[in-house]
DNA sequence: GGCGTGACTATGG
DNA sequence: ACCATAGCCACGC
């Protein structure tokens, strides 16, 4: 794992992670943490929901409410339009939210590390 | 360089 | 399961 040291890995790393969460299979979920160790900064977890946020502004094809935190709470709720907005987007692709939190969270999860395959 | 902040995480009580 | 604590690190002031 390495950190931030240049202009040119910050780009790497914004542009890893959006091409990561492209990547999530819809009616599937991963974690902040597990995005951040697929890029190669692990301990980047914190900046990963800093550009989510970022590119939540924007139209984009990024399906930032599929990443919640390590146990499968919906801690970026408050960046979508309304309250329920993340919770609603979820629901819509079949995962169960209940008490802020994904149900069967062990099966839904995707990990980036293991489970990535680039489309075309 | 110090200090607070945050869509984080692991650990311990 | 919930809360507190302590690492973590880029960023802005």
């Amino acid at each position: 794992m390495r950190n931030i040291q240049s202009e040119k890995d910050k780009e790497s790393f914004i542009l890893a992670v959006y091409d990561i969460v492209r990547a999530i299979p819809e009616g599937r979920v991963t974690s902040y943490g597990a995005i951040a160790k697929a890029t190669g900064f692990a301990n980047l977890s914190r900046m990963v929901g800093k550009i989510l946020s970022n590119c939540g502004s924007e139209p984009n094809n990024i399906p930032a409410h599929r990443v919640v935190n390590s146990q499968g709470k919906l801690t970026g709720r408050s960046a979508f339009g309304s309250s329920d907005e993340m919770q609603s987007l979820l629901k819509a692709e079949g995962i169960e939210i209940r008490n802020d939190k994904v149900q069967n969270w062990k099966k839904a999860f995707w990990n980036p590390l293991t489970e990535i395959q680039l489309l075309q």
